[in-house]
DNA sequence: GACACTATGACGACGCGTCATTGTTC
DNA sequence: TGAACAATGACGCGTCGTCATAGTGT
């Protein structure tokens, strides 16, 4: 598949998979005038780094995780788990920060609603 | 207070404040020479710029929600209204996302792990 | 040969970190 | 009179968006 589809397929735009591939994240196939070809595995590849890329990792730490998702049985260093650990550590905590966010936004609306409301009662 | 005890108290860095205030969301007093005074409500006026940045608002939006902060029963357009709810359900769409790659990374982390525990095992 | 797709390169945006330089406070 | 703090200005970084220009596929 070319990078067109694969954006279309996995939500990534084109610019965002060409530089995955800077980083050393895709390693496309190339046809003879230079155009890039993915494997179908790719979509789901994609995928993947972008949800870690939203959980807030960078780059070189996708980079650091991405051989244990390939070859999970394979050379996974302690370090890597160690920073595995700590990601899932602060994602979790993220997760909870978010929950706050959230919460406080809800009080907001429903204080702006019921002024809203009041207005249109008065009306 | 001056920058520097805000910054401690606030969690945010010197830099940040001063881009806060680039960004209208700040408005301290000046000394005479130039320097930067807040009141005691800065402290959670920028926890709260922290909280709304971490949950992926751009400048220009927290701008646009604030005046809903600080005036709860004032002039609340139905615009900011659709926003803040916009924010509100994209936040939980976030919140909803970090748990699966918070899941898919457990399940690396233990992978992982049970492959080092056969490490010593054999060792 | 027209028209969509792709390639590379460069510049811009956002939310700051960081450094250099100069002035302020105590 | 230091020593810590603050001010402004400028540049850099990561993750792309966007545009320009040129080649490719059908």
């Amino acid at each position: 598949v070319r990078i067109g589809e694969l954006a279309e397929r996995s939500g990534a735009s084109v610019r965002a998979l060409r530089y995955y591939e800077e980083q050393g994240l895709l390693s496309p196939q190339r046809t003879a005038s230079g155009q890039r070809i993915y494997d179908e595995a790719a979509v789901d590849r994609v995928r993947l780094l972008r949800r870690l890329y939203a959980a807030g990792l960078s780059s070189s730490t996708i980079a650091a995780v991405l051989p244990c998702v390939d070859a999970p049985s394979a050379a996974v260093t302690a370090r890597t788990l160690t920073t595995m650990r700590e990601q899932y550590a602060r994602i979790e905590q993220q997760i909870v920060e978010l929950m706050t966010t959230r919460d406080q936004l809800a009080y907001l609306i429903d204080a702006a609603a019921a002024h809203e409301r009041e207005l249109l009662a008065s009306a």
